[in-house]
DNA sequence: GCCAACGTTGGC
DNA sequence: GCCAACGTTGGC
């Protein structure tokens, strides 16, 4: 099992949408940059485990927990012309965008804001710091435990 | 709202 | 295949 990261602004959808999906798995599409790309179809596998990313507002922060439900599969809405992130270079046969479904867990009792994780000697090596841009990024089992405790969860609660 | 960082596109 | 122009992300 692998850890990761996935950044969403929450104006646009937020870690309690997720929470009041009607069967709580949402479909993560609309990803439009290949190193994501590459992750959702290649690398992120069912049972993998996420941390819910707020970005873009006053005190960026993640703030929950989630899970894969389903692994990488085609992005549909590429396809779709009435679709924000379509892409006319993509088709049923030949898909280049992916996504995977999300399962919501559990908020975190703290948020670990962005500043806090800068601040944390142990996880400058994430590319939250590093390379802030990347949507999806993987997370280490160490980072993983880190963050959790930095944002209360119960080390029973953890793995 | 600004703008730096960085990913993508397209001309050559 | 380089690289300038352009568009987007996301912290501040």
């Amino acid at each position: 099992m692998n850890y990761w990261l996935f950044k969403t602004e929450p104006g646009c959808f937020s870690f309690d949408d997720l929470k009041e999906r009607p069967d709580m798995t949402e479909p993560w599409d609309g990803v439009r940059n290949f190193q994501a790309r590459n992750f959702l179809r290649d690398t992120i596998k069912l049972g993998d485990r996420l941390l819910f990313y707020h970005s873009n507002i006053a005190e960026p922060a993640v703030v929950g927990l989630a899970e894969i439900v389903r692994a990488g599969y085609p992005d549909t809405t590429a396809l779709n012309p009435n679709e924000e992130h379509f892409d006319p270079k993509s088709s049923a046969d030949k898909a280049i965008w992916y996504m995977v479904d999300v399962h919501y867990c559990e908020p975190l009792p703290r948020v670990v804001t962005l500043d806090s994780i800068k601040r944390n000697p142990l996880l400058t090596d994430m590319p939250l710091v590093m390379r802030s841009r990347l949507s999806i990024q993987p997370v280490t089992e160490d980072q993983w435990q880190i963050i959790l405790t930095m944002g209360g969860m119960a080390e029973e609660k953890r793995l």
